[in-house]
This record gives C-alpha cells, structure tokens and sequence, in this order.
DNA sequence: TTTAAACTATGATAATTGTCATGATTTTCT
DNA sequence: AGAAAATCATGACAATTATCATAGTTTAAA
C-alpha cells in the first residue's frame, strides 16, 4: 500500500503542509476505496467520520431539490478533499457525493484531520485559506446563477471542465460528461442542455462525436451572449 | 472609547475566544468608523488592511454584475465580520461593501487578526467554524438561485430578513429595504420584486406601510409555490 | 412648503426557459 | 447480435421573467 509522502494528491491539498511525522501517522489509519461510476460515496445528511481525499477520477456534489431534480453544486477533481466542510462543522452533510466516473478515493478518520489542525499550525491556516477560496468560488456561482443565461452558463460549464480537467491530444475534453450532468451544473432543464449544446454546434463554437465534446472556438465561445 | 471587552458584537464571532490580553491588544489597534445609508466602505478589486466588524445597522456585500445591476451577495448584521475572507486568501476582494442604513464599523488591522489566528488555536478553529458556515450557506444559497422561482426566493428573503433582523412590537420588519434591494437580493428585476410583493399584498400574505412591511401569514408565505 | 428626485405600481409585450410528447440514436447487458 | 435501457434530439406549447413605457406616490432637499 502506497504512503501518503508519494502520493500525488497529497502535493495538491493541505496535506502538503504536514510534517513527515504526521503523514505517517494519516498513512498508518487512512484506507483507500474504489467507487464505479454513478455509486453514492455519501449522501445528504449524513454524519460523516473522516474525510475524502480524491486520487484518480471525478466526484460531483449533489443536492436534491424539492422537484426531485439534482443540482450538482461542483465537481470534485484529483487532490480535492470531499467531507471537508462538514467535518470542520461537525454538521450532517448538506450534499451527496457520487462517483462521476470510476474513483480511487483516499479516506482519512476525522480525529486524524481535526488532531492536525489543533496541533499544526500551519496545516490549520493552509484549510483555513481553502475554504476562503471554496467560500471565494461559491459566491462567484451564486452571481452567475443570478445574473447570466443559461446559454451562458453552459458555455462556462464546458470551459471550466476543460480548464480543470483538461483535454485530450486531439482536443476532446477529457471528462464527458451527460447532457443531464451539464443540465444539473448549470441549473436548467435537461431539454434546455441539449438544445443549447445543439445549437453551439451548429454555430461552430464546439463539436462532438459521440459522447466526447471539443471546445472549437473558445473565445467566441467565452463572450457568448 | 469602549473596550473591546464590553463590545456586545464580540459575543457574536469568533473574538469571543481571545483572552484578555489578545482583547486588550485589539482594543488598542481597532478604530470604530461610521457610514451614513449608501455610503461604500470597500469596492471591488481592493486590498484591505483589516476587518470590519459590525457593531451597529446593516451593510450589504454586493457585486457589479455585466448587465450593470448590482447582486446583493448576503447582509451583515450585528457582530458580523466583513472582509475577513479576503484577509485570510490575501486577496482583493470580490465583492463590495455598502452601509443598508447608518452603520457603526469597529475597524481592525489585519496583522492583529492573522496574529491572532497563527498563535491562538481556539481563535483560529473558529473562524474556520464560521468559515465553513458561510460556505454551507452560499452553497445553500445558490441551489435556492438554481432551483426556485423568484417567487419563492422573494418570500424567503422576506423570512430571512425577518429571522436575522427581527420585528417590531407591532409586527413589522425592523429593517426597511427597497423593492430595489429585494430585488438585488433575489436577483431579479426590481419591477418584478414590486410585482410580486404586491401579489403577496394581494393574497394577505405581507401588509405593508409605506416602506414597512408586515409579514401576516408566515405559515402560507413559507409554503408559496 | 413646494419641487425635484427617488421609489412604487401596473400594463403591454417580448424573450427566455420549462414541460410534455415523440422519435432517433447510442450504450449496455445478456 | 439483439433487446432493453439510457441518452440525445427536436417540435409545440405553456409558464415565468425581463423589458419598456407611463404614471402615481412618497421622500428628501432647497
């Protein structure tokens, strides 16, 4: 079983701020757990007893709204640490986590995590200043849910998940996700995705093949009106 | 001038846990400032050398959006800790900060906050606390914007105000906001804010007088479809 | 106090988005 | 391979919300 010093996702978090010795000690007690695609790592109101550290693969955030639909709050990615929050809380959870594809997740007991930030200065400021940025970015989501089109947020949809999750030589993006998943990131009716989606291709701004979407021109893309 | 140790704001953040020399400390350092309704204490894109606690009134933390209409983000009343994100990222800031009404600021110096956060652990963990509250919230917030209808999120900003601002003896809302500053809140157009309130106006749900307005049957307001 | 400015109100209409329906296409499973 | 299920696509229509216009009301200031 791998330690936690090689482990790639532990240089993208705050982990990276622990000491040799306190990385032994989350290596001796975490456990690695494999999810398929579409399994529910969590779900709403849960208490949950130690966090998730993503290594391979994409979790979403979900919440379940009162006409039954999802709406994916965001997307989890390598390195991303999932439970966080309510750990930090000692609250239930308010979102499910579900495996976007298939996921190696690293699981640390929360007792770990909560020792480190009492006793570790440093780690303690380092999650400190992630859940500014996390409180950073929500807000940002919040005043674009308020304030832009759906046409446009489903244009910054696509560039988000090329940005963080990168594309592939031939410039496919690396995640595909379903209309449905586009529909439940950017807030609207699945038909309405679709429809949008349909209509950047035959303007040009991307094209597809099968599941597999490519950004054709990201910058008329950006200023969609 | 008042000391830190009698300021009713510090039994509502995470002062509260300083000890006495650390109060002392900010006492010596802090300024209480005041802003006149409309008045701005910081704009977008600013760097800030300190926090502002709010001791009397209510600010509005609100964002310029492209159209050029203004998002109100949350409301900080008493005891609230403005700016306090932007410190910890060592940011600018994203949003802006405007006086609702006349507004009683007790200004503190950045490094006496990180000061705080890096030597004192019980200090630090709450401001993560409240960190990971505020993220819970905007989070929260934005399934509202993505899933419910202006409607909806009208009353609930009728309830909001109502549950952090209080009443009147005779039942009306202790703070006055326009049909501008509703709108700002729900994001909407403010002829669709009036509209809607005078449908509620219309069914008995809210009475109004002049700027006043009354909440009447909270229970049917909640549950407005 | 009266005059201007800001705010509230409401109608008419357009634009956006959601919903329902119906097929085509793709994927998955056996 | 073939059937079943999921996904994608598109039309028609309804509902919601925005925009523009106009006017009444309240508030603030000269």
């Amino acid at each position: 079983m791998s330690r936690c010093e090689q482990c790639i996702a532990r240089q993208l978090n705050s982990m990276k701020t622990l000491t040799k010795e306190e990385l032994k000690e989350v290596a001796a007690c975490k456990r690695t757990i494999f999810y398929k695609k579409g399994e529910v790592i969590f779900g709403e109101n849960e208490m949950l007893s130690g966090v998730y550290c993503v290594r391979e693969g994409i979790c979403k955030m979900t919440k379940l709204s009162a006409n039954g639909k999802d709406h994916t709050v965001k997307l989890m990615g390598k390195g991303k640490l999932i439970g966080q929050r309510s750990v930090i809380s000692d609250e239930r959870t308010h979102l499910s986590a579900v495996a976007l594809n298939d996921v190696e997740l690293c699981y640390v007991p929360k007792d770990q995590i909560l020792g480190n930030i009492k006793s570790n200065q440093e780690f303690s400021f380092h999650v400190l200043q992630n859940l500014a940025q996390d409180l950073r970015e929500a807000e940002g989501d919040l005043i674009n849910m308020a304030q832009k089109s759906v046409r446009q947020r489903l244009s910054e949809a696509l560039t988000y998940v090329r940005d963080n999750f990168g594309e592939t030589a031939d410039g496919y993006l690396n995640v595909n996700l379903s209309r449905e998943d586009y529909a439940s990131i950017v807030g609207t009716a699945t038909e309405s995705a679709i429809r949008i989606l349909s209509q950047f291709k035959k303007e040009g701004l991307i094209s597809t093949a099968g599941k597999q979407i490519k950004i054709e021109k990201l910058h008329e893309l950006k200023r969609v009106e």
